[in-house]
DNA sequence: TATGAATGAGGATTCATTCAT
DNA sequence: GATGAATGAATCCTCATTCAT
């Protein structure tokens, strides 16, 4: 699951050969803009919030004119709205090819938060739970959207691997049944850490993730 | 149009059941409508956020006209960070009164984790906790004074009892002598799922402390 | 025509022994109070101008409460438009006793000049006649003021020892029986100067009046 | 916030008189709504002052919204200070092509002051000149302008052409050559006058400076 | 489509004035 | 009389949204 190509540059061949504009068939340079918007927005949001964050800066930083934001999107939640979704689709079809083959629990924990850790911590979709977390009260639709469409699937995908790791006997106890939340709850802490402390004390997150492995699994690096 | 009392939010004015006026001296009056602004700062902050609160409605809220909001703070933004500040500091004063006495290191966890429960989730604290964590990248000097006065000191004082847990065999590896965060990591997402998806799926916080303590200290309630 | 007494210290002696405050007949103290608050009422609107200066700062300038200035004053208006007709007064008095000697009139003009400089330019009245040529548009009431009561008069006498001039054979033409104002024009530029470029190129009064007069009357100090 | 010829004053709008709307290039229309909020702002400005005058009644006046007067200037000070250039330009421009012809002083001089009287006091530009004496203090980046880019300028042309009147023997002293503002006061006073005492005097301005010229010069027109 | 000038509702802040003490 | 906390109208300025080109 690649990170989203932040550069606009792969153009593909053109037609109209008179025309000194546009080398790209229309709807594809729609599209290119819509994601030249989207992409402006994580940046102006990410930085300001959704309240303080500008729209001319968000069309500046696109390089289109303010109105063009509004052939996309209807406003300025839309925007922030869309942003948030589209940043996750890739997250959810991902959970669906969940993994199939059986490992031992700790290995399973281990895979999870290395996912985690590459896919989430290192892209900008960090940033995109940052917001969630951050604008989520304010935008009930998205929290909807995001309990129903991401948080269920994972918690379900979770339960089936913890309940298969319960009856084996690899875990002794239901906590991570009842609460898959404790799971990822330092992956986000390391998101909003990052945002604030981390001129004080940088995280680093895979030693985090390998300490809270090393909590639930202690037969593993030990003291 | 002399100000009225207004009284909200859960404050209890203890006045006079039998004066119509206020029967009090100038100085504890101020220091009343002071502590109705930060409540009603508190609760629109809460519900909107930094930038999107209107200190009309902190005023209105407050039951003072807007003009007297500025007798107290000098602008929105000291509004704020007084309100963070001042909720926090009760809180700093009891890190100091640390916990002497020496019981086995789960015990001590659990203290905690009911301290926390006791102390910030189940009060108005959990309000500040959560702005701190999403506002807080736009008040770099709050951040700080959030890092120094509590983060440190808590991180320190349970840094010291960690160490004797582990001197003793009560902890077999190092986790949370490197990363206190991992204690507290499940009490933030408490607060922040409280205010994103209890409508979908409340979460017992009282409950998912208990399944933390499981997972680190699992020869309790097992499974 | 001293300066106003800007120091609040020739106090009389007193009645009420047994009080700690006030050792002054209160109308006494009344008096005291309303000379300091046109005093700052000066220092105020002289820096900023009618209506940027605030009360509040005239009142701490002052030594007293903001109500208090209400108690001598109906508004800010009127505190700025008796402020100036107070310290234009001593000045009407003055221009009563006009010069009865019968001098040459180049003596008689340098004498002007002299008083002007001495009395208006050298004393906080300066700042007066700055504050009615600058904030005299707004204040209609205080322009007929000035205009009756201090230039009429002012232009009147001077008439009056130009018209024995002419007569004399010691001014040659009528130019300023015409225009008194030519006399003063040079007083009036230095005021207006003194607070736009002095920070540039001071002016020395004393030496552009005396330029004034050799253009006037050129038989002395000539190139 | 594109460019703008900055020339203005008397402008005629210059509009196609059959047309109902604008039928103008976006240049030239964004050209017309500046020079009309400058055109506004002088008048509300002139009529109240720099504190008092409100952006709302600027906007008005010039029929465009508020949210307009911000796409062309920065803030209300930019507005002030922007207004005061832009009208004392042309007048820095004229300085430069100086009279190169070599006339007898008085006739200089008395087509300075005509020019005075036309450009200055016949024009907008009186209005302007006023409010550099009223508001300059408060605007210590205007008063270093006009000091250097008009003050300085005119200075010194003048003092080259009474230089050679007194070499000339035209002139029987160096009090021009040391104090030109005495050649301009009468004009200065004038323009104070106008805003002031006119209802109660008008005054001639043409009367006062022939008097004025006949003080300096006394062979033309006398007693 | 795309543009960006124009709009104007909205909100922070100031400060003259009032009035309970 | 004095005080100064409280008021709220007034005003600057911002920025999401519209719309003529």
């Amino acid at each position: 699951m690649p990170a989203k190509p932040q550069s606009r540059g792969e153009q593909k061949p053109e037609r109209q050969p008179h025309v000194g504009r546009q080398r790209r068939p229309r709807a594809e340079r729609s599209a290119q803009r819509r994601a030249a918007i989207l992409q402006a927005a994580l940046d102006e949001f990410s930085a300001r919030g959704f309240a303080a964050a500008r729209l001319d800066d968000v069309a500046q930083r696109a390089g289109v004119a303010k109105g063009t934001i509004y052939l996309h999107f209807a406003d300025k939640e839309s925007l922030f709205q869309e942003l948030i979704r589209s940043m996750l689709h890739p997250l959810i079809d991902a959970v669906e090819l969940a993994p199939k083959v059986d490992l031992p629990f700790p290995i399973v924990a281990e895979r999870f938060l290395d996912l985690f850790v590459r896919e989430i911590y290192g892209t900008r979709r960090r940033e995109i739970i940052r917001l969630m977390l951050t604008e989520g009260p304010r935008f009930p639709k998205l929290a909807e959207f995001y309990y129903h469409e991401v948080l269920e699937r994972v918690f379900a995908a979770m339960r089936g691997l913890v309940q298969r790791a319960i009856e084996r006997g690899e875990l002794k106890n239901d906590a991570l049944l009842r609460f898959p939340q404790l799971l990822v709850a330092p992956g986000l802490v390391a998101i909003l850490w990052s945002g604030l402390f981390d001129r004080f004390h940088p995280l680093d997150v895979k030693d985090l993730m390998r300490a809270h492995l090393d909590l639930l699994f202690d037969e593993r690096r030990s003291a």
